[in-house]
DNA sequence: CCTTATCCGTGCGCTACCGCACATATTAAT
DNA sequence: ATTAATATGTGCGGTAGCGCACGGATAAGG
């Protein structure tokens, strides 16, 4: 199993905390607080970073890796509840009170995040400031793909699923290609791996997507969106009235290594 | 189209907000402050309490009924996100700063609720006393439940759905029976009409349930908790443990009129 | 270069659910 | 009592997705 791990020399990564969107959307000083107990990871696909009902040590803010929220079921199968890019940050049962959900954190594309001890964050969230607003805000954005995650896994093909997900993902990436084999995507949608071969084949047929052994690329993006069922364009709206920090702005994006 | 609509004479109807476990369990003060600027309000089934995208003006304390969090999609399907009983109550959106969600409500099950200002409520969660932790806490069991929902809608058939959503609904009822036409249910589930006649069958072939037009009883709850897939247990303990104000220890509970 | 592991394609029978049509039963309205 | 409205039962063809079992293709390692 994989783990997160520290990385050392972190101007070398071209890496800021800035780069995640959240962070960066926090006013100054309350930036100047948090940033130095900040420490930079490497987050190797398959990492755990917390495990169902287990207390989560740390808070991650990804700043080019994409983590998935998901649950895991008795018999072993899964579905994806939610997606965290450099949007936001995992860990929002410590601050919620909870401490642990019922679903599990893993990272779904290889990158980097900066995490914070738990206790330290929630420290700046008690003084009921900017953090609190944001984070709740923040907590309505992830409300919202969850709710549209039960409405898609209840009405839509698997082929406009797996559209959803690309697009959820590429947003989070800032790039037209990811690195993932279908038999991944298919743990994350709660389907069979034939359902995504036989939905990717479909997609790549209609010039839509390029893809070979663990990559996959888009080759058009609004054909993508139009395939699309309407479930990514109310996501993505709604996070965008929710959070105007306007992630997609942010200029000194990471480049994967 | 039902209506919410005032009532006048409230001490005759046996009602009090204390009915609501959430309202129960804030500390006497908050509730002196709360209190006097609630009013009493009859919950007709079908009444719609906020549309998608519409600022909710109230905040409701649901007493006696039940109100169903559900999604309307483009081509009028729909599909139920959460449900909020004397557990909780509706209108996290105001509170987290989004002031609107994606989703409606609408009351699943005819009975009272109390309602505050939205602007009141928010006022009070602004002191970041009890009511911001508590809320806090409510939020996160409301996340666990939309989880829940979306894997359930993923894996499991509509005879387990049916089984999960009637032990949630009942437990907002403290009742074994309950006022809902099969239709109505399969609209919450986002399933046909037909579906439900036929998982309701089996059921009551079990001898879990009975129903007759537009009123299901239940008469094995630990059958049916036994034929029920794990995702009720899960929102259950989750919320018990997230809510440990035990709303079923309520002593004056709303009698149904 | 050859083996091995990983990833993707494909076919097949099976089942749950869908959409539709229509029959029946119960309550409500005049 | 008759009619109308509502609620439930049932049957039938169609299909999306499942579980399974392969076979081929591509990368990785010695």
């Amino acid at each position: 199993m994989p783990h997160v791990s520290r990385v050392d020399c972190s101007k070398l990564k071209n890496q800021e905390p800035t780069q995640n969107a959240f962070l960066n959307a926090l006013p100054e000083p309350i930036q100047q607080r948090l940033f130095p107990h900040m420490e930079l990871v490497e987050m190797p696909l398959g990492a755990v970073l917390y495990e169902a009902g287990e207390v989560m040590r740390h808070v991650y803010f990804p700043t080019n890796c994409i983590v998935s929220l998901l649950y895991v079921m008795e018999n072993g199968s899964q579905a994806e509840i939610s997606v965290v890019g450099n949007d936001g940050f995992v860990g929002m049962s410590l601050l919620m009170g909870g401490e642990s959900t019922t679903s599990r954190g893993i990272v779904q594309s290889h990158g980097y995040a900066y995490r914070i001890v738990g206790s330290r964050m929630k420290t700046e969230f008690n003084l009921h400031g900017d953090l609190l607003d944001l984070a709740l805000r923040y907590a309505q954005a992830l409300i919202t793909q969850m709710a549209q995650t039960a409405v898609c896994n209840r009405h839509h093909s698997i082929e406009q699923q797996l559209c959803r997900w690309l697009l959820l993902s590429l947003d989070r990436l800032k790039d037209n290609h990811l690195v993932m084999t279908q038999e991944l995507i298919a743990n994350m949608l709660g389907v069979r791996r034939e359902g995504v071969t036989e939905a990717a084949g479909r997609l790549h047929a209609k010039g839509v997507i390029d893809y070979s052994r663990g990559r996959i690329e888009i080759t058009d993006r609004p054909k993508l969106e139009a395939i699309c069922c309407e479930c990514y364009s109310v996501v993505k709206s709604e996070t965008d009235r929710l959070l105007p920090y306007c992630p997609h702005k942010i200029n000194n994006l990471a480049k994967p290594i």
